[in-house]
DNA sequence: ATAACAGTTGAGCAACTATTCAACTGTTAT
DNA sequence: ATAACAGTTGAATAGTTGCTCAACTGTTAT
């Protein structure tokens, strides 16, 4: 009855839309590391974690309770944090460390918080 | 030795760092907005339309075209990005053009393309 | 009026994820 | 050696989320 169409027919397609757009997009793996990133980003306990790491280095005892959460659920996050190479480890006696491991992170957080503030009416 | 400070037990706590970070940080509300805001960026399929989206308006169909999705899903998606006021739509006929409503977004990409495309080498 | 199409929407499902809990490692002090 | 604590880890659980499917609205053309 509909539809063998695969592709293409007659639905509205602005063809060199499309291709012009796919032409300047950037390639797939980038897009897909920037989504990465941001999921990252995308969690409260994290961007917690890391603002205040944007303040001063911390260990995971202060960092829990900074945030009232259990120092399980703490190195959970910063696990995630180490993986994608945000923050970095210093060890000293039983005590870990962790600190930015990059201050490119925090450029983008001043433009998102500036962005969500609201800097720029319309 | 430790003991002058009120703050709770005997567990490792450099409450001189917790206070100083406490009053530095941004407040809680802007920083579930700045994660909210990441939460959205977050998704690979969100993050294709958004860079499709820099370079040019586009319609429900020709996104889907363009990222071999289906209409409803690409649609579900421009959904969450208009409620995130990310995207705007205009109506033109049967069709519904996007387009970022917002030029800082695409600072904010720019950033994190250069990030995770590593122009910072560790 | 009817058909065809662009787009939206809600329900449902499958996959993912953040926290808790409990058990563990390693370091420091007694 | 033992105890106490900082931190890590794996499993389990509860909550979230992205896509599909089907039904729907609204517009255009016949």
């Amino acid at each position: 009855m509909l539809s063998e169409i695969e592709v293409c027919e007659k639905e509205c397609t602005h063809s060199e839309i499309i291709e012009k757009v796919k032409n300047e997009m950037p390639s797939e793996s980038v897009i897909c590391d920037v989504a990465e990133l941001f999921k990252v980003f995308g969690d409260s306990t994290r961007t917690k974690i890391l603002t205040a790491l944007f303040e001063s280095e911390m260990c995971v005892c202060d960092i829990g309770k900074l945030l009232s959460m259990s120092k399980s659920a703490i190195s959970h996050q910063l696990r995630v944090l180490r993986q994608s190479k945000l923050v970095k480890a210093r060890k000293s006696g039983k005590e870990v460390f962790y600190s930015l491991s990059d201050n490119h992170v925090k450029t983008i957080f001043k433009m998102a918080i500036d962005h969500v503030v609201g800097n720029d009416c319309d």
